[in-house]
DNA sequence: CTGAAAGCGCTTACAG
DNA sequence: CTGAAAGCGCTTACAG
């Protein structure tokens, strides 16, 4: 049976009949259904009819489009207009965390509400790759493009984005003036050693990461002022450093556990997973032994380790839709800002049962 | 300084000089500085031409377009081909675990070797999102459409897509003759007990999901073939069901216990990491008193875990590859088959330290 | 209030 | 071997 050969073509019409294979209706056969011309119809269809189409002509316009199933060829219009309705989207993993897919998902959903469609390219991290996908992106007359990295760090602007509106996500870049829409680590790190500091805790361990990232530097400054704020003494002796995975958290762990802390802070929840490992390892328990702290709220992990884990929350959704956001606010008021504009988003703490409450003489 | 001028467009030519803005060349443009007309330009472009263009022109034309930096505007090269070259994505979930991401890095990579690019649609499960995605995808003129779900289940093609080329990607529609792909959830099942069997476990138990899918019946037959191969015989009493996530396998824990095994299938990773938690409480060692598999490789999980943990690997990546080529091919041969193609694609093992081996009599 | 016409940037018969 | 012309499906001045 070939294809396009329909038994019900040639049948009596249900009610629940489907409107004619919305495919191949153009402009010109509402036109010739409405009896009108096709700038009507165009007009009709753009909400232009104010004031210049009389209400008869556009219920007979409206009924025809209903009539026909007509849907506007995309390809048609943005040739037309001169710019599409897509925004790029570029990410530099989208395989290996949820992180990527909770921004797209936020920047989706706001693309949408404007009407826009995103195009994706999964670079990971090749520039080869991302040249091209730029190069597709632009080929497709893109209105703008969001440039977005699946953890939060500095990057350095294509110079094939130069001449087109763009907003990065996640990132930064120091030596342009992209607006870019990042997560407040500071913040986000006073978040999560106020949360020990809350129930009780004095002695507060920080755990850094070894590498080079804004949130190495933020959430320590975070950290550090709510220690200030709360009239906690910093101390050298308890920051730390490992890696930023669960391996770090398990090697650091038994100086934690000589440094005498009640309650230690970790750069990351993979981290957290391992420092668990470790202590429960060595018969200890948590929060009774020791209260820990996370930060992402990684998907699938935090909520579910055993205790669950206290954690600070990565705006990602966020990011996503913010980012969108100024972008379409800069294609559409065509403002330029001679300075970058960075907007941070809030990293809310997110309190589980890996903390225990503390009755302290203090509090 | 308003965009578009540039201190450079007035001083001489560097050799690292830019090409002009690559934007607003056209093909008439380039035809005007080749001395040749449009047509030619178009078929050089295309690469149509083989013995109708003198070499000449050729070279003329080829220089033209590269000293103007001319990109086609692929806006219009569709609407003239009455087809772009994009492929639609629809995913249910990507913000919650990598799979979907996994997924669509696979499509991508193989949809950018035929020179197509990716738009993508999150419906987050939603029928009226799943619509609304669909028109547009309609709107946009997509040659296919890779409908995706992040977990392998069945599902129902939506009718929107009954005149569009379409392939499933990690679930089928039993009501349709759609090609899909999908993993090979039985010779999953089987891997994983071989892992333990080889290793020379003889009690084996299986925890498995509580919820209906393939994954519940499929790694459940391969399980009893890999047994029933190994000359063991099957035992109910050491077949048990789980929420297919950490708490199940933290319930479970004493039924296996009780049971005796000393090696486990877990329906799942995370299910694997219930348990360790909860052996770890009572003081048991992995894999000295239980030898521990689980399903799907989870990143940032599986690899991860103290100690590391055997599992099987989710064909991802190539689901996505899979998928993107056999919609390609059925659009290039537009070949039409009466019945539905089912591509299962294996999950291989993946050994780590979770699993003793044991000096077995038997072996 | 409405329609005829030009044009967006391409491709593809068709005629030379 | 190459170019003029029609047309893809729209939008938008422009003229009535």
């Amino acid at each position: 049976m070939a294809k396009g050969h329909h038994a019900d073509s040639s049948m009596g019409s249900s009610p629940m009949e489907r409107k004619p294979r919305s495919s191949i209706v153009t402009l010109k056969d509402v036109a010739a259904a409405a009896g009108t011309s096709v700038s009507t119809v165009s007009l009709v269809m753009n909400h232009k009819s104010e004031a210049r189409i009389s209400k008869e002509t556009v219920a007979k316009v409206l009924k025809a489009i209903d009539e026909l199933g007509y849907r506007p060829n995309s390809l048609a219009q943005g040739l037309v207009r001169g710019s599409s309705n897509f925004i790029g989207f570029v990410t530099d993993l989208i395989a290996t965390t949820p992180f990527a897919g909770q921004i797209i998902s936020g920047a989706q959903k706001e693309a949408w509400r404007h009407g826009c469609v995103l195009l994706i390219a999964n670079t990971e991290g090749n520039e080869q790759i991302e040249r091209y996908a730029i190069a597709k992106f632009l080929d497709h007359k893109v209105k703008g493009v969001i440039y977005s990295t699946w953890y939060h760090h500095e990057v350095s602007v294509p110079d094939e984005l130069e001449h087109t509106p763009t907003v990065l996500v996640n990132c930064s870049d120091p030596n342009s003036n992209v607006t870019s829409v990042i997560p407040d680590e500071r913040r986000g790190g006073m978040a999560a050693a106020q949360m020990l500091i809350n129930a009780g805790h004095r002695r507060i361990a920080f755990v850094n990461t070894t590498t080079d990232a804004p949130a190495r530097v933020g959430r320590r400054e975070g950290y550090l002022y709510a220690l200030h704020e709360a009239g906690i003494h910093e101390d050298n002796a308890l920051m730390f450093e490992a890696e930023p995975d669960q391996q770090g958290g398990k090697d650091i762990a038994p100086e934690i556990l000589r440094s005498g802390v009640t309650g230690v802070c970790c750069h990351n929840d993979r981290m957290a997973m391992g420092l668990y490992d470790a202590l429960r390892d060595r018969g200890l328990k948590i929060p009774e032994n020791m209260s820990v702290v996370g930060f992402d709220n990684q998907e699938v992990i935090a909520a579910n380790m055993s205790p669950p884990l206290s954690t600070v929350q990565l705006p990602h959704y966020e990011l996503g839709i913010q980012g969108v956001n100024l972008l379409l606010e800069e294609i559409d008021t065509r403002k330029h800002y001679a300075f970058s504009r960075t907007i941070s988003m809030d990293c809310p703490p997110v309190f589980r049962d890996s903390i225990r409450i503390v009755n302290s003489s203090l509090m």
